[in-house]
DNA sequence: CTGAAAGCGCTTACAG
DNA sequence: CTGAAAGCGCTTACAG
């Protein structure tokens, strides 16, 4: 079985022409029994699928979807597109993976791509750039052009489309109110710059939840950090000069780090300080204690953002249907880090 | 800007033919520069881009490689992916990437969507279930039909193809000598079945490294684990009942799995039991302490995998030539686990 | 019951 | 310098 077999060879091995090839191997009435039997029998003995390719062309549609990520060695995305792939793989769907790396410049230059044609819509999270940068051109050229674009977790309204993020607010203002029934009084946040959606939003839900428990929101106790890779240096300083008995960090990554910072200076948790993060992954229940974090259920965004998509590729009225924002409730999984 | 724009629509437009129009774009000698400079001006102008499927089509190849692995939410995994990404963007290929999930029907109907014309070759790495069943006819079957595989760590000898592995063998040797040379006499070890490649080979090199140190190797000291989501009991039972010194972990999430448990039986790591895993990972640098890790460099792996891919789509002589087995070299990170 | 034709969007060897 | 034709692999309305 060499070579992938087309129907034209198939339509000259029995002389008989392209057309009634393609109909007998769709079953066609209108092709004699006998005519179908044997080339049916003939293209399944060389094992004959048509070619995507075609198909695509003729149909005006790939059945891909693609998915533009800030990263991907990452919990909360690499379930998103776990969930992504379910869904799409069940429908019929390919996944098509690119990943922006933060950049703005590679978000436009992967849209681009994909959008000649090589995709029918589009799942994506906004990389750091992007949201500095405040530029959301090309993810509205593409939609102009009749393509549906699903955003998800890092999103924007300066862009018109269905969008499925969390309750960051809520998320985070259910984990500080936790850590103030426990009777914490001085919760520490370490949070990500303003212009990142989601630390605004969890920002916004911690002070909220101080507030609203008679706390006052003390600056001092907000520490900024870049990212993954920037150093935890703020983290140690707040540490070691205020009194903290908690700390909230908006990512499991930031919490875990925080946590390894205060047992080096001798802290026990949940004993002497309390640690809460967010994004329910590997690092919260491989750390020591394990860590009470916000689950953002990335399976379950991915498989939400594929559906609403494929909904719009596919269902006559859907189209035309306003866009929805879907909010995917977090949970708060308690471990060992609280008490 | 509405809809994407055709040659043939521009071609109406301008009442020339679709071949001046496709020539023109092609800044080709044989159109007049007048002709080049309204027709480049009007696609500029429309953000005209040749529709990626029809020149697919065309080509006979579509610049797009999948790849399909047992699990993502996996810090290995991701990293294969990233940088299967990074090398394929920068060659102008995209990545389309399945889940497996461990199973191999899945596999196998991944496979066969994605042969049929979607990708022009594949990047893989065995799922779980296909390594227990030996069975690996669809993979042949999509090597004889033209369509090259690279396989990646984990790969088997019964399909002829480029492979890219880690040396596992020598990765684990090197982790157990080092704990031997630390003074540890009792180093237990936590692998998988022994129908995993990985596994079994990791395996080897723990029980090389013992004997060449003069250490006789104790079955008692060996647990076999399926995953990460059956229990950890029989590590428990392990180190309650042995007196063991050092815990060397096949995977990260094992090696940071034991040394939980030992914290809780109130051991101390590195003081009372070292430990060392596979994987340089997020959970190992946010451990506590952070663990000694063998580092399996994924994305390396997955760069080198496209590279060998790639080239075989491309380059005319790399097409026949034998297939290469590359290894890419572990290397061991000590950190706070050891001493 | 079978086949020729047109078309999806593009490229390119060939003719004029 | 421009265009008609053939072709990539398929589908389908239409003719016979």
């Amino acid at each position: 079985m060499k070579q992938k077999i087309t129907l034209k060879e198939i339509s000259r091995r029995f002389n008989v022409s392209i057309s009634t090839v393609s109909k007998a191997l769709k079953d066609s009435p209108e092709i004699s029994e006998k005519t179908k039997e044997i080339i049916q029998a003939f293209a399944k003995e060389h094992n004959y699928k048509p070619n995507n390719i075609a198909l695509s062309l003729k149909n005006q549609k790939t059945k891909n979807i693609g998915i533009i990520l800030p990263e991907i060695v990452h919990y909360f995305f690499s379930s998103v597109i776990t969930g992504v792939e379910r869904l799409a793989t069940e429908k019929g769907y390919n996944v098509i993976v690119c990943i922006s790396n933060e950049s703005f410049d590679k978000e436009v230059i992967n849209m681009q791509m994909l959008a000649n044609g090589s995709i029918d819509g589009f799942i994506m999270s906004l990389s750091k750039d992007t949201e500095k940068k405040q530029d959301f051109h090309h993810i509205n050229e593409v939609i102009n052009q009749g393509m549906p674009v699903v955003m998800i977790d890092r999103v924007t309204d300066k862009v018109n489309c269905d969008k499925v993020i969390i309750d960051d607010f809520h998320g985070a203002y259910s984990a500080v109110s936790y850590l103030v029934e426990s009777g914490r009084k001085n919760i520490a946040l370490i949070t990500m710059p303003d212009y990142m959606s989601v630390g605004k939003l969890r920002t916004e839900g911690y002070k909220k939840a101080l507030i609203d428990a008679g706390i006052q929101v003390d600056e001092d106790l907000i520490v900024k950090v870049e990212d993954f890779y920037s150093g935890f240096e703020p983290v140690e300083e707040l540490l070691k000069n205020h009194n903290v008995d908690a700390v909230f960090g908006v990512t499991e990554f930031f919490a875990v780090s925080a946590m390894k910072i205060a047992q080096k200076m001798g802290k026990t948790a949940p004993k002497d300080i309390s640690f809460v993060g967010f994004t329910d992954g590997i690092i919260s229940i491989s750390s020591s204690p394990s860590l009470t974090t916000v689950s953002q259920h990335g399976e379950e965004i991915g498989e939400k953002a594929a559906d609403l998509l494929i909904k719009r590729l596919e269902e006559e009225d859907f189209e035309l249907r306003p866009y929805e924002t879907e909010i995917i409730k977090s949970s708060l999984v308690k471990r060992e880090s609280t008490q």
